[in-house]
DNA sequence: TCATAATGTTTTGTATACCTAACTTTAACT
DNA sequence: AGTTAAAGTTAGGTATACAAAACATTATGA
């Protein structure tokens, strides 16, 4: 039971690959559900009278699926919470598309609503804030494969950053 | 089944508890490892079975439970996965210590070794660089309570820190 | 040491979430 | 329209993880 749909990671799931499927098909079928979630086609009817009896999605045999208003929202909800941490794990902690993708992917039903805002902010911080932005995350990526904190490299750094500043003060 | 040590998040949390109990108490008892997980008592002698079996904890019925070798070493992981998620959400997010303890909670099963390294070097980055640092995490916070970012913040916060480096240097 | 409380176990049952395989319906093509 | 393939459903079975309640063992202390 995940804290903010009151679903179950699984059904978070059906949900979020419901929603993919609607927005490049129109509309979603219990075969591609399954290929995207890698489980059976008997398995997809189950989790679809499930999701269809709380109201989540409009679905009767054979029919074609279609998230219902508040089947739309919690979708939405989620592919949100995905976006955000992917967002967070590619760009700032530059970590691989596919692991990215991966961990986005389980974290996303771990998260809370304020962690997740306060993520959000955190990223637009970085973005924003002089004192980082994208030379500063090109410095950590750095930053990693070095051992240690090299003067230096901290003095140029420090140039650099002042100079971004006063030429976009401009 | 987490990625890493082959156990479902249930047999994770059983094996992060035991070795709190173990630190705490010498010993790990049913009674207080189903309190701290908050289930009956009944359930724990199911999962001390399972995880005696595959060599994850020294248990026999009415015995005292330890953690094995083995067992050992994977609860300390999922320690130090929880302490890492911890220690970026209570010190670099800034969100209150309960939410922090159940997000970190939750996260800890579904992050994988190469983010969490990362993210352990982000945050010794954040503290270490000195365009970031203490003071840097504190103007976050009030980025997050402020609408907008304002120009003369920015030039007092810039000019912190370059009288910090300037000190720290010296 | 013996009664009682606390702790631990077993059994039975529930719920979730899958699988496989047989079967049904729908779609596609001739 | 009829055949066949694809897609969907159903039924039966597995595994996990929990609860509740009856039962067993261990610990406590009078």
């Amino acid at each position: 039971m995940t804290s903010k749909t009151g679903l179950s990671e699984s059904m978070e799931n059906y949900l979020e690959v419901i929603l993919e499927l609607e927005q490049a098909n129109k509309v979603a079928r219990a075969k591609d559900i399954g290929d995207k979630l890698g489980v059976q086609r008997g398995s997809v009817t189950g989790a679809l009278k499930n999701l269809e009896e709380k109201g989540f999605i409009n679905y009767a045999p054979y029919s074609f699926i279609t998230l219902t208003k508040k089947g739309n929202k919690i979708a939405k909800n989620i592919a949100y919470r995905h976006a955000v941490l992917k967002d967070f794990l590619l760009n700032i902690l530059q970590i691989d598309p596919e692991t990215a993708e991966n961990t986005a992917c389980s974290m996303e039903h771990a998260i809370d609503v304020q962690t997740l805002e306060r993520l959000v902010r955190f990223i637009d911080y970085i973005h924003k804030c002089p004192r980082t932005g994208e030379d500063w995350i090109k410095a950590f990526v750095d930053y990693c494969t070095s051992d240690d904190r090299d003067q230096e490299k901290c003095d140029q750094c420090i140039d650099t950053c002042i100079t971004l500043y006063k030429r976009d003060k401009s």
